[in-house]
DNA sequence: CCTTTTTTGTTATTAAAATAACATATTTTT
DNA sequence: AAAAATATGTTATTTTAATAACAAAAAAGG
């Protein structure tokens, strides 16, 4: 059985929200404030909630706290999650200083480059040679990693972390690498995304395909 | 009307993978190999040209000249499409030099920030003053704009884009913005993928919600 | 020139996802 | 303490998306 990655999300960004509410003083919330949030039916939300048996009360909503552990448990947020980062060049290195990660628990253990020009094996976080990332991989107990190199060498850097224990990849080279059965591979394609949104735009615009009715 | 986007993002890969078959030669193209490519059935493929109007030949497959040209069109790739960049930061930089802009023929036209330190009015793209935003969306005509700023301004930022012939944004702030009926926000949150993946990973490893039966 | 093969374009079917509905439990009010 | 109000948890319904099926057109083969 597969839990489809869409009801997930929704999770992260359930706990998000409630994260918040909970910085504000607030102790329980209804459905229909995470729904509101989140951009769902209320349904939705308790419907998601009942797939992985969490429970509120039947007047008086939720009580966040309680849930929000939970959530975390789900979610694998009660251990470390180390990353690597394949890729030291712009992108690569605005991720490896990313300062968002700690906050939620997600720690980047190392980058790797093929050119010796950016090495630096003494940083907080090293920058390694690409020749050493199969035992760092081993020895660390590496299960993801962030791929920030140019298109041409993404498809075969997979290849070769397929034979490592890495079991899932974010892939920010603008082609779209396909998963596998236990080799799980998420794109994230900025030029696409903004292709997208200006399709939406000129579209709304009133440009439809040639014969096209509005309604 | 409104056409999903998900059928879009098709769109955008089919046109990807033939220009990668063109450049190795390729003339025709079934959709057969499309859906191959992208990884759905070839009817799917089908239905989404035919959409569009898009044809080919009842054998023979699709003729990849003529099919890339059209689709151009209906993406819009026949004008520039000109984007800002809001928060120059790490992440702001990366994306400001990214050479993979320029190939699909999207032109960042300049970036904006706050803080006087970051500011390069003289540079091929210029790093303007944010107080200047707003008279160079005018002047320009911009209508996308990519947001990487910390997720505190985030909100504010977009209240104040819906004043002027902004459109669209990406988002890059770890936050779920929500789509007005024209106003459109993708987001792209990077962290979030990631705790994605380390949730399907530690799942297929069988540790699903309390009381799962297998299939 | 007729038959066979192939691949489209479209319709029918299936599958999946989201919403709506409602009975049930729990609190509040009178 | 009974009645009213409220919000959950689950089932039923609707909506949306994807696949499968197939008739018709076009090419290829004999
Ligand atoms: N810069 C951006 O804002 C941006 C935005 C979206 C997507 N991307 C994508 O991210 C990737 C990186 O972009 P960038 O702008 O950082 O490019 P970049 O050229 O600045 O960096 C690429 C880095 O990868 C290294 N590299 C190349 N081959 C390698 C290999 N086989 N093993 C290890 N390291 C290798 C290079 O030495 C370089 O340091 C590209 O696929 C790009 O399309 C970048
Ligand atoms: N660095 C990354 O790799 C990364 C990854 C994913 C998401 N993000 C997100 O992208 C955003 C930027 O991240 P970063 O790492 O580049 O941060 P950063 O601190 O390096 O850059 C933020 C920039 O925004 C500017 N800024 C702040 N408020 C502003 C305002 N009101 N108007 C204009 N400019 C303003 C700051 O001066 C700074 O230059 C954050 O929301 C972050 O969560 C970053």
């Amino acid at each position: 059985m597969k839990t489809q990655s869409a009801v997930i999300e929704r999770l992260l960004k359930y706990r998000d929200v409630m994260q918040k509410m909970k910085g504000l003083g607030f102790v329980r919330v209804f459905s229909d404030n995470l729904a509101d949030a989140v951009g769902v039916s209320p349904s939705l939300v308790r419907k998601d909630f009942s797939i992985f048996g969490l429970t509120g009360n039947k007047r008086g909503g939720y009580q966040m706290e309680e849930l929000i552990a939970k959530l975390n448990i789900i979610l694998g947020k009660d251990r470390k999650q180390k990353i690597i980062i394949i890729g030291c060049g712009k992108m690569g290195r605005a991720l490896i200083n990313y300062n968002g990660f700690p906050r939620v628990g997600i720690r980047v253990a190392a980058g790797f480059d093929s050119d010796p020009a950016v090495l630096d094996e003494a940083a907080p976080i090293p920058i390694l040679h690409i020749s050493k990332i199969k035992d760092f991989i081993t020895e660390k107990g590496i299960q993801v990693a962030v791929l920030t190199v140019p298109e041409p060498s993404a498809q075969s850097i997979i290849d070769s972390l397929k034979k490592t224990c890495i079991k899932g990849v974010i892939n920010f080279a603008p082609v779209s690498l396909r998963s596998s059965e236990n080799f799980i591979i998420q794109n994230i394609n900025v030029e696409q995304e903004i292709e997208n949104i200006f399709y939406q735009i000129h579209f709304a615009d009133g440009a439809a395909s040639s014969g096209e009715e509005s309604k």
